[in-house]
DNA sequence: AATCCGGGGTA
DNA sequence: TACCCAGGATT
């Protein structure tokens, strides 16, 4: 019987800590809750390798939910620009100046209010929560979505992949999981031409390219 | 359920 | 040229 914890977690895990992106400035453990979630904002539909260009300048501009609600909306909007989808530069803006408002100027700790903010999905309101506060569960973004349904050959049907998503993640490394699917995906199991001659996991996968 | 947003990178 | 990228809001 296929063990997914051998199979698919424990090796993952080893992979990300070889070989995981471990230098991306939003993962620095002194990070505040506000950091990473502009950095999620900014990583919806866009790499990592694009936010990690602009990102520091960025949270040093508006290091608290004050600071975004108060800045000119043009000001934000300069520097979403380079990265695309610059509607983001109102997410930010108009969610920092909810969690002023509602919140006392605390990102919330709760998905179902997490989810309430301009900007702030399922996916995104995951992320805080496993990154944050860390929650056991996943987040589902295209990555995961991916690589779940190609090793464990399944329909890449949203709600199906997130119940495999949340029994699949550790109790007590959800972020490490996190970032160890979102990193493989992105750098081992591509979207095209994945890597599985060097892929380290054994299981029910169909995906079969040299 | 579809459509739109978007610049930058890659094949 | 066409497709992809740590999605979410709008219709």
């Amino acid at each position: 019987m296929f063990d997914p914890q051998r199979g698919f977690v424990d090796p993952l895990l080893s992979w990300y800590e070889q070989n995981g992106r471990h230098d991306l400035p939003w993962r620095e453990p002194d990070r505040t809750p506000f950091e990473v979630l502009l950095a999620e904002i900014m990583l919806q539909r866009t790499t990592a390798e694009a936010v990690a260009g602009v990102f520091r300048p960025f949270a040093a501009r508006y290091p608290t939910p004050a600071a975004a609600a108060a800045a000119p909306s043009d000001d934000i909007k300069g520097l979403v620009e380079p990265l695309g989808l610059v509607k983001r530069a109102a997410y930010v803006r108009q969610c920092a100046g909810q969690i002023l408002s509602r919140h006392a100027g605390d990102v919330p700790r709760e998905h179902s209010v997490l989810v309430d903010l301009h900007g702030v999905g399922e996916y995104t309101a995951r992320s805080v929560l496993i990154h944050v506060h860390g929650l056991g569960v996943a987040a589902v973004d295209t990555n995961v979505r991916r690589l779940l349904s190609r090793f464990f050959d399944v329909t890449p049907e949203q709600s199906q992949i997130a119940v495999l998503a949340d029994a699949l993640a550790p109790s007590t490394r959800s972020s490490d999981f996190q970032h160890a699917m979102l990193d493989f995906a992105a750098e081992v199991c591509t979207a095209d031409s994945p890597g599985c001659s060097s892929c380290p996991l054994r299981g029910p996968c169909a995906t079969a390219e040299e």
